[in-house]
DNA sequence: TGGAGCAATTTATCATGATCGATTCAAGGG
DNA sequence: CCCTTGAATCGATCATGATAAATTGCTCCA
């Protein structure tokens, strides 16, 4: 950039503060740029070639921009002719992993864990009465088929508690508070984690699966009927009967990053 | 979300799968070297000559690796003698940041949030009512003084009602449970982006002063008393009201990134 | 003549390596 | 005590080539 070249015309904002590195400066130039313009997914950005030309900076310097904002989840960027970068919107799954980073040094207990899911899962529950189509409630019933029968060893217990906590998941896609779907998302994603990497649930519980199971058809029958605070109630039950059979397992906190 | 079907299969080398490209792989490379390792934060990570000599791969790959861990708040690193890069906690503001993201192109409405409000205010205020230390309670009461008499215009009333959210980030941040502390934040950090940017609460409101403060001051005597259950009445109180009043909004619905 | 298949071209990003600049800390000298 | 100097390390640039994918266009057979 020393060389006659150089092109300066929209850098004013960047030379007041040189405090962070060029290409945080140049991702967040690019983010402000696509809130400015009301960009939506799947629109195109410039092209490595012009935003090079743009900011008057090196290769390099354009690509570890794009890196910041593609791990972020914030763009995407295809190889090849009619290629280049995209607005793209971010993925629950990435959200899910990036926010899971945030936990991994943090000590969050089981039981934590099962004091969000108390309070919000029966609101969840609640919002969604009456709301679901007779597809999404056939989806749900569908779940629940995969546990129809008690488990026989450790590995099909395991299987079926994954299945269980996406019943959770799938309930909570369901709802139109995508703050609160989320959430409820995030925690059966994380006690899914726990499951399959950490051996939760290691030991087969005919009790928990034949209450939970019961719970959780009632929560259908309530869904369906619209009954908003039958079904809240069950879904509380629900949750405190988890809980209780969760006091049992030790304290497993969160030490793994969540994948991409 | 991830199911064991799709396990890292044989990733112990790069050639074997190049479905993403090189900078992610190393970047994937180094968090599960970091896991396995049972790195903590401020450890320090090779630097930028030992990874290019360890992956065999060029500096600017490297490089932009190392963006990618950055923007994800997952690694710090500084120039100069002694300098690095370093493993480093996500802090609280990235992670919101980062979640931030992903409702951006979402529609969540201002009663969105506070039927989240409504659910986990309660339960915070609830799990700290005879946890805090008179220190803690004496910053909370430090806030309650920002707004002790009410505001003359809406520039005060905004700098109010930012201070009041910061209120419940303050109580969120004393929890315990670092799950419940931060989805507390969080939604304390959405309505201050709001406030701050989208002119919302800006209408000085008498009413939502005096009975806003008055709860609050409320649940610092209960806290201190450590009334778990009159915590949670009046932090429930508060947020119907606050939600009742917020019904004359409009509807206002993210859009714009937090910044990081 | 038509068109299905395949290879060459085109247009992007992806990756490399050499080189120079910027920043930081710490040791010595005024 | 300041403050210059120097070494270590990341930061950025440039030129060049590699790789991937959509398009073009050509061949060849029915």
């Amino acid at each position: 950039m020393r060389h006659p070249s150089e092109a300066p015309p929209s850098r004013g904002e960047f030379a007041a503060t040189p405090r962070r590195s060029r290409p945080v400066r140049v991702a967040e130039a690019i983010k402000d740029w696509v809130v400015e313009k009301g960009l939506k997914p799947g629109d195109r950005l410039p092209g490595e070639a012009e935003l090079i030309a743009r900011f008057g900076m090196a290769k390099g310097t354009i690509r570890e921009a794009m890196r910041i904002l593609q791990a972020q989840g914030l763009v995407t960027t295809k190889t090849g002719p009619g290629g280049g970068s995209f607005v793209g919107e971010v993925s629950a799954d990435r959200a899910r992993a990036l926010l899971g980073n945030y936990f991994f040094f943090k000590q969050v207990s089981i039981d934590d864990i099962y004091q969000l899911r108390i309070a919000l899962e029966p609101e969840l529950a609640a919002s969604l009465a009456g709301r679901l189509t007779e597809e999404q409630l056939g989806a749900l019933e569908a779940i629940l088929e995969l546990y129809a029968a008690p488990a026989a060893d450790a590995t099909e217990e395991r299987d079926q508690h994954v299945a269980s906590l996406r019943f959770h998941a799938t309930l909570a896609r369901f709802g139109s508070n995508a703050l609160l779907a989320f959430f409820v998302d995030f925690m059966a994603g994380i006690l899914t984690d726990l499951t399959v990497y950490q051996r939760l649930y290691a030991e087969p519980n005919l009790e928990l699966w034949r209450q939970g199971r019961s719970h959780q058809i009632a929560l259908i029958d309530a869904l369906r009927r619209g009954d908003a605070e039958a079904a809240r109630a069950i879904m509380h039950e629900h949750m405190t009967l988890a809980r209780r059979l969760m006091e049992d397992q030790e304290a497993v906190v969160m030490k793994r990053f969540m994948q991409d």
